[in-house]
DNA sequence: GTTGGTCCGG
């Protein structure tokens, strides 16, 4: 019943702050009406750039409070800053991972990792326990530097697809399949490759009986593939282009 | 229209 009254921390969630701001600043200012336990100022993981909001947690909730009121639609640092209770507790790494719905570096980031985990044994050398260092001394800097490195065909080809791979991933899939996904590309099928497949998944158990069945198939679903939007960027190709220019020529003529 | 550490050691 009382509990509803009250949050469930004593971290206040500021907003819009200013990009340069600094966490002795919000320090400075929160500090003034209680004792601070610890100001921490997000950043982008891979950009390393303030993403805007920040967090003041104070030792004592009244404290709390009265910095809410008395600093929220205040401005700092050229910014209205926005003042609310944060929500939940500071997230564990694992949390952040969960999500690993951020940029389109992740993929790229997880299979050049190996070259980073140097810098990382050397980090973690000076600190014997990270887990309780979090938020104190835990920099990934180092990383950042190894980040823009991004210098191959994928960055230019900008962002990968794998929501379908996370919602496969949720399920079971990342324990038996968790490596073997990273193919490079999907292979350029030529027409036809779709009905080798069916071949060669027939002729494990009839490869002669199949013989008019498997031409059947092939075209059924060819014609699937057809209606059905094909996702698979293959046949229909110059088919899809030609059109476009189609209708290129008719918004250019028409406007 | 923003809620935090993205690292598990061979």
């Amino acid at each position: 019943m009382s509990r509803y009254l009250r949050p469930p921390n004593t971290s206040l969630f500021v907003r819009n702050v200013a990009d340069d701001i600094r966490s002795e600043d919000l320090r400075r200012e929160f500090g003034r009406y209680g004792p601070i336990v610890d100001v921490y100022v997000p950043l982008d993981f891979y950009t390393r750039r303030p993403r805007g909001f920040a967090y003041v947690q104070f030792e004592d909730v009244r404290d709390a409070e009265d910095a809410l009121h008395n600093l929220d639609k205040k401005w700092i640092c050229g910014r209205q800053i926005e003042i609310q209770f944060a929500q939940g507790d500071r997230k564990t790494p694992n949390q952040m991972k969960a999500k690993e719905g951020r940029s389109d570096y992740d993929e790229y980031d997880r299979y050049s990792r190996r070259s980073r985990s140097r810098s990382y044994e050397r980090r973690r050398s000076r600190s014997r326990s990270l887990d309780q260092n979090y938020g104190r001394s835990y920099s990934p800097r180092g990383r950042a530097s190894e980040r823009p490195r991004r210098s191959r065909s994928r960055s230019e080809h900008g962002r990968f697809s794998r929501r379908n791979r996370s919602q496969s991933r949720s399920r079971s899939n990342s324990r038996s399949r968790s490596k073997s996904q990273p193919k490079k590309e999907v292979r350029h099928h030529r027409s036809g490759s779709r009905s080798n497949s069916r071949s060669r998944a027939a002729s494990k158990s009839d490869s002669k009986s199949n013989h008019k069945q498997s031409s059947k198939y092939s075209r059924e679903s060819r014609r699937e593939q057809e209606r059905s939007k094909s996702p698979s960027h293959s046949p229909s190709r110059s088919r899809s282009k030609s059109r476009s220019r189609s209708w290129n020529s008719h918004k250019s003529s028409g406007h």
